[in-house]
DNA sequence: GCGACAACTCTACCA
DNA sequence: ACTGGTAGAGTTGTCGCG
């Protein structure tokens, strides 16, 4: 028979030593199914040293007589960065056999290196068989007899290839949401001391439900937490901080209290996976906080945080603040409001789900990660994947990952911005700058020409200052990929214009856009990444160059023209905003460079101090938009960048640098006076390394031991809130304590007026020769129209 | 022993 | 586990003073 089917999760399964892939699907018809292929076995290419693959094939055949887990050995014929070669396909049994094997063969005679080993095995069905996750197949499959270990409505052997259908529709699926509650009095919990207390579970079907160490002694709790699982049967799982976390949480007490959680569609308990991700076989489980690390304009990641920012609101004024949870649990007024925020998480997560999970689908299918793995890879992974499908329908080689030294090189074109403030400036940019200069000049590993290499001046291009050469043709690698992409994108940018904006349909292409210009836009980036497999540091190189060449020539053509350059970075220049000077330079940047360049917006005022990186503008809708400076960087007090966006919406909208003058000192005054919360004096820093990495007494590092002492781990990626406080010692580091114990008597309030409040006013006000003297002193200075540029 | 200063460390941003 | 370019705060080591 025939089924259409929608793949949501991939695994594989070995037994009585066979191995059997397994794809966790959706039909049509909305059936939770699992088919399995039999047929498939793992397989590497071997590649012989130069003109020996003959030698090398009898090698194989008498290494095969002893080795009974080989099933095949075949040439074949592909090329490895565009060059052909011949190479053996050695196919096994099981995926462990792989590793049994590969290292043998490694050290034959004739053998130089070993391919496509490491690519895991149902990662490497999906790739040959042209399987994408979230995505229609159709297949001819048998239906098989379900037993009960199985949890899904039926089960069939895949009996051919299966096709991709022209389909996009999503499947409706059922999404679980859940939230854990610990009860810990010493800092952060510990699976080994301190118990779960609640558990909180919201479904897309409006489903709500939680378990408490009240009603249930916590053995009983996680068997009806997993009961409830495996009844509701959730396509898919998300929670906050699940991955790393809540699942290895949950699994750790599973163990101390001797039991275990099955809660897979196969009923196996939660398993560690790729990407620091936590795989449950059957379902897609995905974890919010990764979709969070995506949010950069949050900074601190707490739930309430990523809430507030996506909109969410109704619950998130349930919620409670750490630390010190525990205290709510031991206190029978209190524990409801515990109960509360648990659900209230619960239903928060799901929330966050309903943003996020549009996205991750699209993600997942355009680049064949599997939906639960997606967003816990990283860009470079992202990239990769997608390039390793294109390579095989190529038939190139996929390079092996390997070792290699860290080597920098130059980057883009950063210009001195001209200090001030300036009206009606247009910001205008090469659109997708990297990508389209990486096609106009063919740059890529298959193109590029060893500097030995003699070839006619005619037929490649040579990059700027590093003189690397690309072959003009064929098309490279990474121009067919790059290609494609955009391609795809703006075929699905002009369906968008004809699609009503709040459909479901213009959602779904909206997100995939998002996917594809994601992928697009980190293909420099992974070309200069040393643990790419198709690294090649001079195209890392020569894109660049030819990035600065190109900004330097459109620098110079606007000059001619007799534009005014205020500012530019990399892809984009700043100019005073003539209209028939600047449409024109557009027209001939697009017919003398050769790449479209466009007005991205118009400022009506926006000023810039002499640091590159760091400007503001008003926009003509009121908005004011802030970049670089404290206002938008995490790491400041929260004070100081109110008081910088105040000062800055002053200058751009009055244009009134002595009211912001005015303002700083009543907030310097309230602040003086303690009626500023003490939370918007709290410094947050990320930890970068583990802390006893670390070679100096930074603040927040010396904050963290305290904390550390005090019973809280932190990890890599934490961060730290901290206060700085009164005391005998001079260095900060000494004085910085952990936010949530400093009473407001401590603070020491002059710390915040120089070194936070100040500074970050006067970074905007030094352009009117404002200083901390003439700020402290009440000394007013000129009027405004003698510094404005007209 | 102390301040001035340079060198260095560290974070977070922009494109 | 995508890149380099940049700003800025804070710590630490060194120099010179006499």
């Amino acid at each position: 028979m025939e089924l259409l089917f929608w793949p949501l999760d991939i695994s594989y399964d070995v037994s009585e030593g066979a191995s059997r892939i397994f794809i966790w699907s959706i039909t049509k018809d909305g059936h939770r199914v699992l088919l399995i292929d039999e047929s498939f076995h793992p397989y590497f290419y071997v590649l012989p040293k130069a003109s020996a693959i003959d030698s090398v094939f009898k090698e194989l055949e008498s290494f095969k007589k002893t080795n009974p887990s080989i099933l095949s050995i075949q040439k074949e014929s592909k090329f490895y960065f565009g060059k052909p070669v011949t190479v053996v396909k050695v196919t096994v049994n099981s995926p462990s056999d792989v590793n049994k094997v590969k290292d043998k063969i490694k050290r034959l005679p004739n053998v130089s290196d070993i391919f496509e080993a490491d690519i895991r095995f149902y990662m490497r069905y999906m790739i040959d068989k042209n399987v994408y996750p979230c995505s229609w197949h159709k297949v001819t499959v048998t239906k098989l007899s379900l037993n009960d270990k199985l949890k899904v409505d039926a089960v069939y052997r895949i009996e051919n290839n299966p096709t991709m259908i022209d389909d996009t529709s999503i499947p409706n699926l059922r999404v679980l949401s859940f939230d854990v509650e610990y009860y810990s009095p010493k800092g952060t919990p510990k699976p080994t001391e301190n118990p779960i207390v609640i558990i909180s579970l919201a479904t897309n079907s409006s489903e709500y439900k939680q378990f408490t160490a009240d009603e249930y002694d916590e053995k009983e709790m996680l068997h009806a937490f997993s009961k409830y699982i495996l009844e509701y049967d959730p396509d898919i799982i998300v929670g906050y901080n699940s991955n790393k976390l809540v699942w290895p949480y949950i699994v750790s007490r599973a163990k101390k209290l001797e039991t275990s959680i099955p809660i897979s569609r196969e009923l196996s308990p939660p398993q560690t996976s790729v990407y620091g991700h936590i795989s449950i076989a059957g379902r897609a489980n995905i974890d919010m906080f990764d979709y969070a690390e995506e949010l950069y304009e949050v900074k601190i990641k707490t739930l309430q945080n990523v809430a507030e920012y996506l909109g969410i609101d109704g619950d998130r004024k349930y919620l409670l603040k750490p630390p010190w949870l525990y205290q709510y649990w031991e206190n029978s007024e209190k524990k409801n409001m515990l109960k509360k925020h648990s659900v209230s998480s619960a239903k928060i997560i799901l929330e966050i789900a309903k943003r996020a999970l549009p996205f991750a689908i699209q993600l997942s299918n355009v680049t064949g990660i599997p939906l639960d793995q997606v967003l816990a890879a990283a860009v470079g992974f992202r990239v990769e994947w997608y390039l390793i499908r294109q390579a095989f329908l190529e038939n190139e080689l996929i390079p092996n990952r390997v070792d290699r030294p860290y080597t920098p090189y130059r980057g883009a074109l950063v210009l001195k911005p001209i200090k001030g403030l300036h009206e009606n400036i247009a910001v205008i940019d090469f659109s997708s700058m990297y990508p389209n200069i990486m096609i106009k000049y063919n740059i890529s590993p298959d193109t590029y020409v060893e500097p030995d290499e003699s070839l006619s001046p005619d037929e490649y291009f040579i990059a700027p200052e590093v003189g690397h050469r690309f072959r003009k043709s064929p098309p490279g690698f990474y121009k067919r990929v790059l290609e494609r992409l955009i391609d795809l994108r703006n075929k699905i940018r002009t369906q968008l214009k004809n699609i009503d904006v709040n459909s479901p349909e213009y959602i779904l292409l909206d997100n995939r856009q998002k996917a594809l210009k994601i992928i697009a836009n980190a293909c420099y980036g992974y070309t200069g990444w040393f643990g790419a497999r198709w690294y090649i540091r001079q195209c890392a190189e020569a894109t660049t160059a030819f990035g600065r060449k190109t900004i330097s020539e459109a620098i110079k053509l606007a000059k001619e023209i007799g534009l005014n350059v205020i500012y530019g970075d990399t892809d984009s220049l700043f100019v005073k905003y003539e209209p028939e000077k600047v449409d024109n330079f557009i027209s001939q940047v697009k017919s003398n460079i050769g790449l479209d360049i466009k007005i991205d917006k118009i400022y009506v005022t926006c000023l810039f101090t002499e640091a590159a990186k760091r400007y503001a503008g008003l926009l003509p809708d009121g908005r004011v938009e802030v970049v670089g400076f404290e206002a938008v960087r995490g790491d400041w007090c929260e004070l100081a960048q109110e008081v910088q966006f105040k000062v800055i919406e002053l200058v751009l909208k009055e244009k009134s640098p002595q009211a912001a003058v005015t303002y700083l000192r009543k907030v310097i005054n309230t602040l003086k006076s303690h009626n500023i919360p003490l939370e918007k004096l709290v410094i947050w820093k990320t930890l970068s390394k583990s802390i006893d990495e670390y070679e100096v007494d930074a603040p927040h590092v010396v904050v963290a031991r305290i904390l550390r002492a005090k019973g809280f781990s932190l990890e890599i990626g934490d961060k730290v809130g901290y206060i700085i406080t009164k005391g005998a010692s001079k260095r900060l580091a000494d004085r910085a304590k952990p936010y949530f114990i400093v009473n407001y008597d401590d603070v020491d309030i002059n710390y915040y007026i120089s070194s936070q409040i100040v500074p970050s006013a006067l970074r905007v006000l030094s352009i009117f020769d404002y200083t901390e003297k003439s700020i402290m002193t009440q000394i007013s200075t000129r009027t405004l129209d003698l510094w404005f540029r007209k």
